[in-house]
DNA sequence: TAACACTATGTAATAATATAACATTTATAA
DNA sequence: TTATAAATGTTATATTATTACATAGTGTTA
């Protein structure tokens, strides 16, 4: 684990006090206050913090969200539950999700080094 | 089973002959010649032929492929593996992995209507 | 300390991906 | 056939992400 550089740490404290998952550039809007003035500079503390696992992006919806299991490890291994009315997104914690999973083979034999998984539904609220 | 508009079956089979998937400007440029001149029109036709099975969105990619299962089936449960090498993709048809995730229920006890998985690793040619 | 490598930052420009809005045409079905 | 839905055409614009280049900070080690 290491420290959070003054863009990274902004940004991440951002989107982990947020509730929804936030977009790149409603990041920047938020965070041009505090001198990140351009793109490149929330994407470039994004890329950083997706590489160390302090936060998720989820593909579909183009938005990064906070680790929600142990916050400091690398993301090898997602999964996450997304409401198609709402929009809420929760990261899924499940030890046997991930341990069949982590575990898949192919066809071929292959092993994946990697997965990414997003389920779709409506949550309790929206149902 | 529908039968494809002219836009869509022109884009259908475009993305079905590709031996990797298609980006949406990848198959606007390709098919000027055939009289799509806008990338909405792509766009409308992808969104049609995801929408009705023909093909699946790699979303880590934003690219397209044609889908290399029961090819007329509403697209609800998808898994891929991609190379991170070579971005070879590869539509993963495992009755075990489908019967997996279809009945899994997080600890709520929601049920999902749809996924999507995506594995990453090195195929067999770049390992 | 100086020299080096590495990481992070700042800035401008631009590329790549996707949608809104509006008008028209074609296909389907009652 | 007339109404309805689906698809098309077109322009403009919104959203998401990267290239390129210059500078500054951090940590190591000689």
């Amino acid at each position: 684990m290491q420290n959070l550089s003054k863009n990274q740490q902004i940004i991440f404290d951002l989107i982990d006090k947020s509730a929804e998952p936030l977009k790149a550039y409603a990041i920047l809007f938020n965070v041009q206050k505090k001198g990140i003035k351009a793109p490149l500079q929330v994407y470039r503390a994004l890329d950083k913090l997706v590489e160390i696992g302090k936060i998720h992006k989820i593909e579909s919806r183009n938005a990064f969200i906070a680790c929600q299991n142990s916050s400091c490890q690398v993301s090898k291994a997602t999964a996450f539950s997304i409401c198609e009315i709402c929009e809420k997104v929760t990261e899924i914690s499940s030890a046997s999700l991930s341990k069949y999973l982590t575990n898949f083979r192919d066809k071929d034999g292959m092993k994946y080094s990697k997965y990414n998984l997003e389920f779709f539904g409506l949550c309790k609220k929206c149902r």
